[in-house]
DNA sequence: GTCTATAGGGCGATAGAC
DNA sequence: GTCTATCGCCCTATAGAC
């Protein structure tokens, strides 16, 4: 018998999500999570910042996207390499996913100061998105333009998947986000310059 | 004489600013900017929600974007009327400001708290811009990826503008975005589904 | 683990402007 | 009188220091 019960992370992160389910996040205090999981106040803030990062525990999923920018075929333009490593991480990563993610998002969208969080997350994938593109051989400020598009593509499709009204999988909210972009650009013929 | 001095909301924000750039933003306390702008703690927070909103002060950004896109001739593409209204805030709100938007920037750079604030009103300009889209008769989903677009690339043209390294004028690096996005989209052929 | 500084909310009192 | 900006004092929770 081991002398704490094991992973005290999962369970903090458990108990945050079943508590601010069910009175909110603003009223839920730290000390509550914590013993709902059985630790400290002490225990929680060793594993997590603040208290909004409890519902952002690492997850691999910055890598997965990386990785997945940088393993796309070396043929591919720099906003196609970005859209395959999109779809890779809706299939393989989010796939399973939906229920958990719309109650997360649930939670999220609920408050302020969380949406903000989830923005830096946000930007954050973008940030390792151009840093692929740039070992890609993409130069500035191509790499850092496209990653950021990239991401606000995502949100746009991540939004639609997790709304109950529209059923498609990730994978083909992402495709359409992008064609949408792609449908935009080519229907702009630029502003004129004044 | 008046009971209490004029513009205390302005007084806080030119305290903290000077505060914030003495000793950095989180070794200021609230209460050491009240005390510089000559009232309380409390006030502070009567005219501010949090610390960190005393860096944004509502200064008509959002409105003055969205009326310029909403102004954009009829004939526009969604995309060239986003670029014509981040055109008209480049030069009718930023013109004559780089030097306070590199001192705040600097500030807003060196706090995560501070850049994810950031990251919170962009996205509020991104919504903005979507519904000015919608009543210029943009259906969805293509407003929101049209407005979200557009303020990435809003993003990273103010990020090279305030850089000293790049001396080109705002309006100038919004034009550049906007053409590496169209150049990145007319070379992308689509993911092939998977 | 304990202690403590700071953020930030609640609410009634106060003193002007109108 | 009403409205508005400020104060003052009490309180709790977060989060960092020790």
């Amino acid at each position: 018998m081991a002398r704490w019960a094991p992973d005290a992370s999962g369970r903090l992160v458990q108990a945050a999500l079943e508590l601010f389910d069910e009175r909110g996040y603003e009223r839920t205090t730290v000390a509550a999570i914590a013993e709902r999981a059985g630790v400290t106040e002490r225990t929680f803030f060793r594993w997590f910042v603040d208290k909004r990062e409890v519902l952002f525990p690492a997850n691999g999923l910055q890598e997965h996207l990386a990785g997945a920018v940088a393993e796309a075929p070396a043929a591919q333009a720099p906003l196609d390499a970005v859209e395959t490593g999109l779809a890779a991480v809706a299939t393989g990563f989010f796939g399973d996913r939906l229920e958990h993610a719309r109650r997360r998002t649930a939670v999220v969208e609920a408050n302020e100061e969380l949406r903000e969080r989830e923005l830096l997350k946000l930007a954050a994938m973008a940030v390792a998105v151009a840093a692929a593109l740039r070992d890609r051989g993409v130069p500035e400020p191509a790499a850092t333009i496209t990653a950021e598009t990239g991401i606000a593509l995502f949100k746009v499709a991540f939004a639609g998947w997790v709304d109950p009204a529209d059923d498609r999988p990730l994978a083909e909210l992402v495709a359409g986000s992008f064609d949408h972009l792609r449908a935009a650009a080519s229907a702009s013929a630029g502003a004129p310059a004044s």
